[in-house]
DNA sequence: GCTCCGATTGTTAGCGCTACCAGAAGGGGC
DNA sequence: GCCCCTTCTGGTAGCGCTAACAATCGGAGC
């Protein structure tokens, strides 16, 4: 009855518990209590509460709740450049999962990759008091700064190496590589050059070692490996070296978009792909299959990636111990641009 | 000194502003001014209160604080697929000009596109309590969702066309559209052909409507619209058909992963670009320079785009008026894939 | 009939911070 | 010397919610 003035003033502030337990004819706490453990209520009781809850419009009120629970039902992203296929996809991933288990995502995108940056991104988070991290950040400056955080936070890296101190989601980028190579060789190439990420790229590094490791065992010769920065361009510059040199037979890129760059410089030098030169790139990005030729690369399933760091993460939250590292498997997509090597 | 046992058991609990202030032997509500409003306090204090907070690491509770001021310092940007270059490329600007602006960004990605997922991602994120939401859904649903919103939150729509309630920003499809045709008129072909992106998409419909225009007020023949999804696969698709009708010597795709189809379907069927058919796409993605031949297309700016709806949405919370939308002009880039019509 | 138990609801206190109002201290004007 | 005004600092209360305990009630068990 006290509250039958509200009525007549229309909505003027939005309504809260004691608005709802008025109306309801209960205590707050019946209210709480009716929202967040339903089956501690008489199911009546609830029933008239849920009535009061909707026709008032009533929404709880997150920092009160997390003030009182320490817990806040968000979790950071930290990522570099979510511009990028990779990480915007895990991010996607990441997100979709944190959804269906009622958390949501803040992000906090690095424009620069370094020591410093990393660590702001992770306090610039915090600071909003999430409840846990992801860290997308595949560089080495990430993994520095890492081991240089504040303790005290759930944290799980993406490819971030596998000496740092928080659990880790990889990617078998060593793995993937091997069997981009492996395939080329088998195809009866002599040996196969490799255009290479930045070379402070834990990915990056993962790429070149797989393809190298190949062709020592192998006791093929080993080509100088050119480093690009993920762009087309830079696939495009140093695939008009490539080009220019008759012996190159078969290419392994870093990643799809250097491929591309690839594939134009050897068309522009009138070698052929595949009859000519085989090339191999890495991501399956979804326009692979349509370039030309369509791309053999090496398919890495970035939701997969985001849904084992959601998990890890709430493992975490929730004070599990730490396990080793989840490893993803990357696949072999063949499609055209690969062939016979030429007589 | 009643703290004096709190340095003996090391840090247990995190600093709170009361402990802050003890150690800087200020009251609580000094503190609090000397962090948040640096000029109404003695700057000696304010050097006091600063060394006590870096030497405890205090860290102020964000809930604690939003509780009373009732503001977050959170905006919520809802979008559909962040994986693609628009909105992924929109969501990093967004985010790139809140954090220069001490805002973080909670980020709801919508799996599907209709008018109940739209309201669920806002939902979701009021239920967060974030001070405005960017809305970064170009599809009919989501106008039709956005007028259909509880009202009583800040928020800014990019493009949602120009019959909604809410300020929107809007990249100038239609005059997009415009250049590219008369840019392939310009060079000489009898008409232009286009593949669409989805029908319901505010932005595939601006882009057609300028196509039309155009050849409309040249008394050009209009041929049939075909409609695609956004993907290279459609733009395959569809493009196939085009290739078999001598008669098409220009095409304008929607996109330019669908242009990207569009060339390998018209190099499968033997017809040259640009020699045969030019062919023009939108978007000026990042690798768009190094598809084959490089593509002439429209450029969006998209930081662009995010750095308005930032401006925007900070001026409503602020209280401003609703002025009207504003507008990107995309730009027109001459590339090697469009030339002169055949003879 | 009385005790005891579980199920249900209520009461109290406090999470950490800032708005609001007071009070104290210092400086200028007469 | 006194008053007023500005500058700085402090006390009090309360934002909206839930943890923890207390109270109540109906019925089972004897």
């Amino acid at each position: 009855m006290t509250s039958s003035a509200d009525d007549g003033r229309a909505r003027t502030r939005p309504a809260v518990l004691d608005d709802v337990a008025e109306l309801a004819g209960v205590s707050a706490m019946t209210v709480s209590r009716a929202l967040n453990a339903p089956d501690r209520v008489r199911p009546e009781t609830r029933a008239r509460v849920l009535a009061a809850v909707s026709e008032l419009g009533y929404r709880p009120n997150p920092a009160a709740r997390q003030l009182v629970t320490g817990r806040s039902g968000v979790l950071g992203v930290v990522s570099f450049d979510t511009t990028l296929y990779g990480p915007a996809s895990t991010l996607y991933a990441i997100e979709q999962a944190a959804r269906q288990n009622d958390y949501v995502v803040n992000v906090a995108s690095l424009a620069a990759l370094n020591r410093r940056s990393i660590g702001e991104g992770v306090e610039r988070l915090r600071a909003q008091s999430v409840d846990g991290i992801v860290v997308v950040a595949p560089h080495e400056s990430a993994a520095d700064g890492l081991r240089h955080l504040s303790p005290g936070l759930p944290l799980v890296a993406v490819d971030a190496g596998d000496d740092i101190p928080v659990p880790v989601v990889m990617v078998d980028q060593r793995g993937g590589a091997v069997r981009a190579t492996r395939h080329l060789l088998s195809l009866g190439h002599e040996t196969v050059w490799h255009l290479s990420g930045p070379p402070d790229w834990i990915d990056a590094r993962g790429r070149v070692e797989g393809w190298r490791s190949v062709l020592e065992a192998e006791g093929r010769p080993v080509p100088e490996v050119a480093a690009g920065d993920w762009s087309a361009y830079s696939g495009y510059r140093l695939g008009k070296r490539l080009a220019d040199d008759p012996s190159v037979t078969a290419v392994f890129a870093a990643n799809d978009q250097m491929t591309l760059g690839v594939l134009r410089a050897l068309r522009e030098a009138g070698r052929r792909v595949p009859e000519d030169v085989s090339v191999v790139g890495f991501d399956d990005v979804p326009e692979a299959a349509y370039f030309w030729p369509p791309l053999t690369t090496v398919r890495q399933d970035f939701g997969e990636v985001g849904r084992h760091a959601f998990r890890l993460l709430i493992d975490r939250i929730q004070g599990a111990e730490e396990g080793g590292p989840r490893i993803v498997e990357p696949e072999l997509v063949v499609r055209e641009s690969s062939g016979p090597a030429p007589c």
